[in-house]
DNA sequence: TGATGCAATGTTAACGTTAACATTGATTTC
DNA sequence: GAAATCAATGTTAACGTTAACATTGCATCA
């Protein structure tokens, strides 16, 4: 390994010279510079990383903590590293995914996802501990955290108030048989569009939802698959609202096995946009969680906090957004809300 | 920050001991021992990783080479991610990934991926200079490294004879419009395994290949169903062989949407076996590509030759393995290899 | 009883870099 | 012409850890 001191050595002139002439080169004679910057360019002198870290207590590193429940290979966590690692790299930072807490790492900061809010505290305080800041895909009522959410239940609402104005009526939820929190708000988003447009049934309390009609599957398209199967033989409604994209895929193939169209027989109406939406021909209308840039934003945050230039904390509730897709027409049969016809 | 030197004056020892307390244990006195072990517990001690490796010129990192062009969030990277996750930190390792080379980064090994023979000398280059080994998804003829690759060639040829064995003899390829490796030896593997059952059309030449129809889609789903719309308005194939899963989501798309059935009326085979298989009704048959495997693998053996368990190199050429669906049925219909027929 | 061995602990130096302070010699200032 | 200034470079110490060698004191042995 070429060090600064060999460089030294080869020059003639002491080891901070040849610092110098790497970090400040105007305060080094440019007879001299010039001198030491042809040897290091000579003998392909390279920086040690780690002796920098040993003085500045700078790693360069962003430790990404993503708990072992969430497999790395799913499109959630790999949207989630692209943003990062492209926010990063164009910083020259780069980055570790951490899969537990057990070991000691060095780095300049912390980005955490899939936790839970009690799970959070414990993850809080390792970093508060080690002085470095955190940034959060998630929302807690912790202070001094930079945090990113999504608004699913805003999300499930927008989509389904889409199918309600393109006159859909009878609409049918698929949602994931999970008990996660967007499990639940996209089936209350979903909800609240119908609320939103005051079509609960007449003469029922806001919020007696009986008359809407929720299926439920597992979160895989062959299980969306059946679940269709089983529905459209009892009846057919104008619409499909799907929990998830994976959902949706199903749904579509068990509409053309039953010998009907997307979208003129059934519109169908997924959520993620994660890539799975441009699957299915045709390509699904859905909601898209910008995850990537999640990603992105969070780790530009803490590179932001870590540098000084960002005094107040960040706390986003983002609103995902519609994706074109050409699977939702105009309602073309059924008899308006489903309670309403009971 | 706590360090050795705290610990030390509050135990009233010497620095050193306390770093004998922490590595070799039995060289102290248990009663100085147990003094010192309360104190590190006291102060929540944890070694500075950074100063460790300024000594023992180690870092527990490993650098991830994924070229700019390959995006991080396909089935492909994220697959090769987990899998070097998985292997690296069941050992303590972690991982950087790297998006180009512009950057010092100090690390004890690399694992590159995504380039072809020629663009690997530079970096190969690169990790000699830097005393370090590599591992590398791919092969090459240059000394002193581990790779491992997958055998494209059999995998097609294999799954093809699958098809040939269930009596089909009609079986277009819908291949891909990339001039990349994988595309071209697919479709040797294709045309192999009719050579390999003697099915090249009578009188004419081992090679001649002009009765085997192979239509090109770019490599999505939508492009795929319109390429199979257009092939099914001409003739009825009793199989499709895709080269990739992606494709094989359209054409089974098509194929429903036409009012045919898979694997009834016509069957379908895939290629890759990364998740988009499991995603219609029937799931594909399909060849995996096992990248988790050959991620975690690479990473295995970067750490076997740093702890310098591992003498010969790796040269592993990976037969892929055949994913059982259920698209795959017996020929109904057809007339034999079509160029017979003509 | 003095030499030998050994367990326990300490001192010094090293890893490669940078910060803080020190020195040198030339130039400017009053 | 002595004092002050300044550019250029060097010396020392520091970051936190561990390796190599040194010391201490006690027990064992001939």
């Amino acid at each position: 390994m070429v060090t600064q001191k060999m460089i030294a050595e080869k020059a003639g002139v002491s080891i901070i010279t040849v610092s110098r002439v790497l970090n400040t080169p105007d305060k080094v004679k440019p007879e001299t510079r010039i001198l030491v910057e042809r040897i290091l360019k000579e003998y392909q002198y390279t920086p040690n990383q780690i002796a920098q870290s040993l003085v500045s207590n700078k790693t360069s590193i962003i430790d990404v903590y993503i708990p072992e429940y969430i497999a790395l290979d799913n499109p959630f966590a790999m949207y989630f590293i692209a943003g990062i690692s492209d926010a990063l790299s164009s910083q020259l930072y780069s980055f570790s995914i951490l899969r537990n807490l057990n070991r000691e790492h060095n780095c300049d900061g912390y980005i955490v996802t899939g936790l839970l809010s009690n799970e959070f505290v414990p993850v809080w305080e390792y970093a508060k501990s080690r002085n470095r800041p955190m940034a959060l895909f998630g929302h807690v009522a912790l202070p001094g955290v930079d945090c990113i959410d999504v608004d699913n239940v805003i999300g499930a609402c927008e989509i389904t108030e889409r199918l309600l104005e393109a006159g859909h009526r009878d609409i049918v939820m698929l949602n994931v048989t999970e008990e996660k929190d967007y499990v639940h708000d996209r089936q209350m988003g979903f909800y609240r569009a119908f609320e939103n447009k005051s079509l609960i049934g007449e003469g029922k309390a806001i919020g007696d939802r009986s008359d809407i009609e929720v299926v439920q599957c597992s979160n895989s398209s062959g299980s969306a698959f059946y679940a269709t199967k089983e529905l459209l033989n009892r009846r057919q409604p104008t619409a499909i609202f799907c929990a998830t994209d994976t959902i949706a895929i199903g749904v579509v193939q068990a509409i053309y096995e039953k010998g009907l169209s997307v979208p003129e027989d059934v519109s169908v109406a997924g959520f993620d946009g994660l890539g799975h939406h441009l699957l299915t021909q045709p390509q699904i209308t859905t909601v898209r969680q910008p995850i990537y840039e999640i990603g992105k934003m969070l780790a530009e945050a803490l590179l932001a906090r870590i540098s000084g230039k960002e005094e107040s904390f960040k706390n986003v509730l983002l609103k995902p957004q519609i994706i074109e897709g050409k699977s939702i027409g105009a309602a073309t049969h059924g008899t308006g809300v489903k309670g309403n016809a009971d």
